[in-house]
DNA sequence: CGTGTAAGGAATTCTGACACG
DNA sequence: CGTGTAAGGAATTCTGACACG
């Protein structure tokens, strides 16, 4: 649970152009993709997370080998299943922990 | 070392602004105190980490108790050497390991 | 499809200074 | 001492669009 820092959105467009070597126009074309999520300030400045940054240079390499947006963010969402079902397994188990837990 | 996120300086005054609650004009005054230290941007940004933030959260709690930016200061440097100290230690310590090894 | 760019506007940040106390 | 504020300027960011391919 480190994440505390790593997903707080925090960081300008400026700053994540510098530090993923990527043009304004490159971020938000992925946005717009919907292959990152930034939050905005109440102006509607865009806001990133370094978990964001490590995702746009994934993107940013991908991009390169040819890979379309569509393809990457289909490989996004494959994978955050993946996840959702280990999450599920964890839940279950937890449960079932609890349960023999009482019957003890 | 999970300081890469916590150390990086990447967020601007006006977040750091909303994450402490504190003005941009006590921002600036504490780093003419030499309470804090942030990167600049080409421009002239300032860039401040998350670090940063936690200790100007330190700073902000003290003043409201009524101590001076001189005060807070000295203990800040107090805490430094405390630190360094520590850091020598272990350097013996890992000397005197590298140097048992050698000789087993 | 992915990216560059000029356009115009609005919010951001900066510095140095006067003010109060 | 610590903080507010008005002042003027410079860089930042935003959106929608035209362009190339």
């Amino acid at each position: 649970m480190s994440q505390s820092y790593k997903d707080k959105k925090v960081i300008t467009i400026g700053i994540v152009s510098e530090l993923t070597g990527l043009t304004h126009r490159q971020i938000r074309y992925y946005e717009e993709r919907n292959l990152i999520f930034p939050e905005r300030s109440k102006h509607g400045n865009r806001k990133y997370s370094f978990s964001d940054i490590e995702r746009l240079m994934e993107i940013a390499n991908q991009i390169e080998d040819g890979v379309q947006t569509y393809e990457i963010r289909k490989e996004m969402m494959r994978r955050e299943k993946q996840l959702d079902r280990k999450e599920v397994k964890k839940m279950i188990r937890g449960q079932l922990n609890a349960h023999f837990k009482i019957r003890e």
